[in-house]
DNA sequence: CCTCAATGTATCCGCTGGAAACAATGTTGT
DNA sequence: ACAACATTGTTTCCAGCGGATACATTGAGG
């Protein structure tokens, strides 16, 4: 007997949300398409809309899901005792994430948005409070010199975004990963 | 009079390739469509596949073009006299080229490449030579500790293109470019 | 001149994002 | 209980895309 399939989905909002998830994870944002995304659901290519209204704006969903799991990540990686371990913790959860998510992080950092796109520059932001706030932990607790920490922190989150980038794009090899994390985390630990 | 068209375009591979940079450079990589320049030259859309396989290619000569272009200015900043005034001299270039080209560098480093994708690969080691060249001779002339000029070089460079993500998806406002910069160099100049 | 390779054209395919009119289903007020 | 309304999914259309193939035009070499 085949499974009743109701007119309503119930859900069919976070199911589109997963769904285009999945695609960007194993194939990249090009490769998402709404219609195919829809069939695999098993519904109309039209009933997504209903809940983005395009296709830029489930890509941006999705961005915005990506940078909420990084900041969890990199929160919880933030509770080291030294500075750097949490140095060292922060920049290895940041690079594991963007070995396993390469597709994601890139559409997370893309250039281009939808309307309504500051959503995404908002959750980049939440992401990053905690590599923020671990600077200007340091640096109260004088294990920094004073002054500055906002530009060190940016300047040590384009280190670790720049090395996955490298990454990858192939530029560099995952088995040089650990060394040029231990080489970025001693640039930002004195 | 009209200007008599010949039935052979004469240099469609070059004015196929020009047109594709224009459109990366104006629009974005997402944005290209083989027909669209096709139309522009004054082509049938099937002609351009004679020297470029698929859309892919294209964009994949798009992105050496411009690694030889970065390659060509990095080189040209990386003689300055003193170790900081090199770094800060390449540094200041390559985010030019960043801002200046957004989204050419979005596609430089983007993860997806065809068949024939190495090019892009050595093109880019091509084009990243002279940081590494600096870092090497800056290690010679004792400027640096020994050991590990290779290892400073990529997170160097890491940092470099991090900044420039962060600066073209809105994280980095642009008047903070110049600040950063100079925390970065300072990173890298003891 | 004739042949042949190179180059551009014409035409077809399936797929995509998008828009609009329509149908089925819940919900709410009386 | 029932009518009016809002929500949600469907159907049907469109133009544009990348790609493939068969064909026409041109130029170069024997």
């Amino acid at each position: 007997m085949t499974s009743y399939r109701p007119y309503h989905h119930g859900n069919l909002r976070q199911a589109v949300l997963d769904e285009a998830s999945a695609v960007v994870r194993d194939r990249g944002a090009a490769e998402l398409s709404l219609r195919e995304i829809a069939a695999t659901i098993g519904v109309t290519h039209a009933a997504p809309r209903r809940y983005f209204s395009g296709r830029q704006e489930l890509l941006d969903a999705v961005a915005v899901e990506g940078f909420t799991r990084l900041g969890t990540r990199l929160r919880k990686a933030s509770g080291e005792r030294d500075h750097p371990g949490r140095l060292r913790a922060v920049a290895q959860a940041y690079l594991d994430f963007a070995v396993a998510e390469a597709n994601l992080l890139e559409l997370m950092f893309a250039h281009k948005r939808g309307p309504g796109g500051e959503a995404v520059s908002t959750s980049a932001e939440s992401a990053f409070a905690p590599i923020l706030q671990l600077f200007q932990r340091s640096e109260a607790e004088g294990l920094l010199p004073d002054g500055g920490a906002v530009r060190l922190s940016v300047v040590f989150l384009a280190t670790l975004q720049g090395l996955a980038g490298l990454v990858n794009c192939g530029v560099v090899p995952l088995d040089q990963v650990s060394e040029l994390v231990d080489e970025a985390v001693a640039r930002f630990s004195d």
